[in-house]
DNA sequence: TTGTACGCGTTATCAA
DNA sequence: TTGATAACGCGTACAA
């Protein structure tokens, strides 16, 4: 493999002007450059960014950690990373953290140890040794996902507690009363403990007393979805609704309902969380709490690309999210 | 940021000790070894594996390149190839080629020039110039999603036109003979071709007249299903049944069906491709058929490592792929 | 506009 | 078992 050496050598000049061709090619004489680039054809010469990094102290690569590819909300932000990186000609290396802190704690190390640029974060635990060494060691990272308005560091995110009681307040309006939770576990994250509280909140505000029977946790899967709402629906007194922390666990409640033998929505409106892309194709298509997942990762990617600039105050972007009312919901029947 | 020249002053040894404690701790003296570890610990020495690649020549990253991440066959494949390379301890940048194989050049060279040890690609283009490159230069990659049984070059995938011809089967199995096909470009990938020439091939074993009018190319989108669908349900004759190229597809001509009119399955059998997570919770749970995308990266990850080890012979694993018959198809009624 | 020469942090070679 | 030192490929002062 040649090198800026051998380039050099074959075209009769430095490698500092050979590096000039590369980085700067308007500094270098029209003439001179022509010979460099024959040159460089001439051996096949490839560049070397690792070498460059290595020079440099810049990688120009980022790393990107979520709990998981599989669920398409995050697969979404994941692609507004993406591209807006590859626009900035940036890579990005993606890990999954499966919601365990531990697995989290190792990629932060392993990512750091490759000497990227910044972290885009979407975090399970908001209080971890983790952030605070980052926070102590000035790195720059941006939180996606992130439940907090403010703070020593930056964070994309919604405000998960609007959501859950935009949503609980559709039900409301429809006339419901007995409304349960199917949430994803408190444990996991936090988006889902104030989507809980939003819920509550709202069951207050609407004179409903809050019953704990109702509210059940699960992870955040399609059969969790389904083997929830069956508990639910077992109960001495059902539920007539049901807020889902997402939209899978929505769908795979949709599907217990069916299989204990209610007819969607009349015997059950069901809400979701996220607005994945097939929310509307689901049938009933699915009333959900639309995030701007794409446009998050977007402007995660923004702000941490010009931190790796300069240093700069923390920014807190809360993003707006709204009610999609599809077929999922309807007036209570009792 | 300390160094291993810090440490070893510290610890008052060589950096080649260093070296040592980090790479082969077996080889170095115990007291002299937590001489070093306290050192290191003492100035808050952090590993730097961009040096260590730049004096190795081995990042321990290797890129992947997709069509998109928004297909979760393809989210599925690459948490495959992610787990495995995670417990090698080797890091994985993911870029989108979106089916432009333009793309997919850019992202070959970038990656290239950021060292990585080895590609997996989900190929565009089987027959671009890319590859007879890499094969050049051999370079080690392996391609994922594969049509290929044979060549100078390992892969992984399954034979789509088994798959193509499983599908029509099945439906002509249930009586059905005025089946129609969405399939994907055929200019994005090899992929749907092959499918498409399992549908004919069967349809002919079976006596039905190939009838050109039948077939609906379309991008891998719902919205694309969905209307194709209404396209070929507007035929003066329409189909009975349909074969599409993925399970998005099916997704939205589940969707354009019952917009048309229809009631499914009764008056329209739908079969899938990819069984994607989400196919048994569709209304109607969708027969599909079953791609291995989770274990084909994991095996297209195996293979690569072993490449960047050692050279060895190509390796071309074709993986089983079934009929998963659920709700979606029924009896042909006329 | 171009060239010289050093530095970046680690590993590898060779010698002790 | 350990140390001294060259090498990796590029960027960049500084000098010319």
């Amino acid at each position: 493999m040649s090198t800026v050496l051998d380039v050099a050598r074959l075209a009769g000049v430095s490698t500092a002007t050979v590096s000039r061709v590369i980085n700067t090619p308007d500094s270098v004489r029209e003439k001179t450059r022509e010979k460099v680039l024959l040159a460089m054809e001439k051996c096949n010469y490839k560049y070397n960014a690792l070498a460059r990094g290595f020079a440099t102290k810049r990688s120009n690569t980022i790393g990107l950690i979520i709990p998981t590819i599989s669920n398409s909300v995050f697969a979404e932000s994941t692609l507004g990373v993406q591209e807006y990186a590859d626009q900035k000609n940036i890579r990005v290396i993606l890990g999954n953290s499966y919601y365990k802190y531990s697995q989290e704690e190792n990629l932060v190390k392993a990512l750091r140890e490759s000497q990227v640029d910044g972290l885009i974060i979407t975090t399970t635990n908001l209080k971890g040794e983790i952030l605070k060494s980052l926070i102590d060691e000035k790195f720059p990272f941006v939180l996606l996902f992130s439940t907090i308005k403010n703070g020593p560091f930056s964070a994309v995110g919604i405000d998960n507690y609007r959501g859950g009681y935009l949503a609980t307040e559709h039900l409301i309006s429809l006339g419901h009363k007995r409304i349960c939770m199917v949430a994803g576990n408190f444990s996991m994250t936090d988006r889902s403990f104030h989507r809980w509280h939003g819920y509550k909140r709202c069951l207050k505000d609407n004179g409903i007393p809050y019953d704990k029977e109702l509210l059940v946790q699960t992870d955040y899967s399609l059969s969790g979805g389904r083997d929830s709402i069956k508990k639910l629906l077992s109960l001495p007194s059902p539920p007539t609704a049901v807020f889902c922390s997402n939209d899978y666990i929505a769908l795979g409640a949709i599907k217990g309902a069916r299989e204990a033998g209610l007819t969607l929505p009349k015997d059950l409106s069901i809400v979701g969380f996220d607005d994945m892309q097939t929310a509307s194709y689901m049938v009933p298509a699915l009333t959900t709490i639309h995030q701007p997942a794409y446009e998050m990762g977007q402007r995660a990617a923004e702000i941490l690309l010009q931190m790796t600039d300069r240093q700069l105050k923390p920014i807190h972007d809360m993003m707006e999210t709204t009610l999609v009312v599809r077929e999922s919901t309807t007036r209570c029947l009792v």
